[in-house]
DNA sequence: AAGTGCAGCGAAATCGATTTAGTGTTCACA
DNA sequence: TGTGAACACTAAATCGATTTCGCTGCACTT
């Protein structure tokens, strides 16, 4: 086992001083270029590297950046995840990433143990549990002691920081123009309950649309879906009760499940029923029929939401100006909506 | 903004040495229980943490562990890191998630970047190009500096380290065994180049079960597909070239990109043809039909995983001999299949 | 009164790097 | 011959913790 090197080692078995070694291997001027060329050789026959650690602790950088999301098992947020670790990676950056898993006690435990050393600064994406209690103190604190924060997707107003989101409410206006558009009149809406803020949003942009387009809202084709495991029943019993020609789902899991009730149901999508999903991921890509869907680009706001966090840490001094970038979405015509 | 305090502002604060502190803090019998509280109130007021830096630096240990995947757009991908998270976050260990992209050149960068300092161990599956260059002397490097290795799914025989493997060959096997009991005879397989092992052993398990239940294995039923660029095209010759009456595809993407060729084709599925795909994932559960699948417990794997790295980190030497993990599969039937 | 033991605390080394403030030698020039 | 700059290098502080060893003062023994 060929252990790992030091510069005292090198020091030593070159009968020179740690400084000389450090000096030499940043090409200071103030070493020969013969001691240079020998601690080089030297270093680069026994594979020496800098140790990290010892670097963080003197510079007080780890270059390390966490992000805290709620759940990984979720085309969206793999793809934001990708997005900040390329942008990361090529800032010279490492990425460590916690999941809350939707808990408030494993969001503010993921903080804590991460902002006492190990990173230069966070991004986050609130969990539900979180966003339904509105207890936001453990953000505070972190900002507080002056460790920077983005928070996108999932945000607050409460908490003054980097911002990078989705339009929302007019990405969802958009979508419900656009079924309406194709000929839709009675648009049924799968979307969350009102406290996690993406679902509010939608909500409120697909009323909006309706409004804009004089047709009336019926609330009894809004229904709100908390878990995966009601999403059948509440389904099955908006077709049993309701008469519609349009599904919008505030994701695409939702839209998927009413496409297949419609599909047991003899229906022919989409000229009887027309379907529209949110974030376009490989469920929408690869349903049958193919599902239209409004396209996040979660990759690009991941590599938006790395690049703000690490110029605010490259930046020289707190300007307490913070930034809210919005992501532009797009709709993905495919197989399950009538060309408009 | 409240910065953070270190040892030496409360030695200095309440006017004892820093090796009171640090003993005082840690309940150490040689400190008066007078000077512990005083000194234990001190930091709960100032909401004093241990900068994880200099621990590090002192304990020669970060209580981190990377892992390098080949992608994390992924559905099996994300269960095990779930798994490796989970589990890692319950033995007090950080995960730092690395893509690698399928390629050598990042894995790499990220094994060499991590080795210095920020990591105590690795888990790897390996990239796509390195199984195809086999050039593994960047796992030898490591392994040799002393630091555990421990390989899933993606792995070599090559190296030597701890391993947590899905039995492919088995499971395989199994599943075409089970098609052919349901009453298929003639199976099409979507593989992958050789190459990739897993899908080698897939491969391999396949016509083991054909030939043991007496059945010719027609090479023009194998169909190999390297990107998922040319999935489409391959398929539709597939189609057009050859007569069958049920796909296996080595993931859940082949099984259901061939199912929709199917759908287009006006096929009834699955009296005229059945389907099943490898890693039960949501394209299986919300395909139309719903396809039947082999359940590689990717949650589990990744639990694995982290156990055996964090295992062998807190044993007290290296024993030489390592582990191998079998990851057992099962067979989730739906909609995709005839009942056997 | 001198020696012993212990409680309670502090000084300093250590981890592996960087960086500032010297130190010692050589050589040029007045 | 003496002075000072230039050069090449070193000592030591520093980052924030832990830990070993040593020191002080008091109580108690003999």
């Amino acid at each position: 086992m060929k252990k790992k090197i030091t510069m005292k080692e090198i020091a030593r078995e070159l009968d020179v001083s740690i400084s000389t070694v450090s000096k030499a291997l940043n090409n200071s001027p103030e070493i020969s270029q013969d001691t240079i060329d020998k601690v080089q050789a030297f270093a680069k026959f026994y594979n020496y590297k800098p140790n990290n650690i010892a670097l963080s602790l003197k510079n007080k950088k780890t270059k390390n950046i966490a992000v805290i999301i709620p759940e990984i098992v979720h085309h969206f947020f793999t793809l934001i995840i990708s997005g900040i670790e390329q942008k990361a990676n090529e800032l010279g950056y490492n990425v460590i990433v916690c999941l809350s898993n939707e808990s408030f006690a494993k969001e503010v435990i993921n903080l804590e143990t991460m902002a006492s050393g190990s990173i230069d600064g966070f991004l986050l994406s609130l969990s539900k549990e979180t966003m339904a209690k509105k207890d936001f103190h453990h953000l505070r604190e972190v900002i507080n002691q002056g460790m920077p924060l983005v928070m996108f997707d999932r945000v607050s107003d409460e908490i003054y920081c980097d911002k990078v989101i989705i339009d929302d409410a007019r990405a969802s206006y958009n979508t419900v123009k656009h079924l309406i558009y194709s000929g839709c009149q009675r648009i049924a809406l799968l979307t969350t309950p009102d406290y996690v803020s993406v679902g509010k949003l939608r909500t409120l942009g697909y009323k909006n649309a309706l409004k804009d387009e004089g047709i009336e809202i019926d609330e009894n084709l809004i229904v709100r879906v908390e878990t995966v495991e009601e999403l059948d029943g509440k389904v099955k019993s908006l077709f049993d009760t309701e008469k519609f020609d349009a599904v919008f789902g505030v994701n695409e899991l939702y839209a998927v499940v009413a496409m297949r009730e419609a599909h047991s149901r003899g229906l022919i999508i989409p000229q009887e029923m027309s379907f529209v999903g949110f974030s376009d991921g490989i469920l929408s890509k690869y349903a049958y029929p193919s599902l239209t869907t409004v396209v996040q680009h979660g990759f690009e706001m991941g590599q938006k939401a790395a690049k703000m966090l690490i110029d605010r840490l490259e930046s020289d001094h707190t300007d307490d100006s913070y930034k809210m970038e919005v992501i532009k979405t797009s709709i993905l015509q495919r197989e399950s909506t009538k060309p408009v």
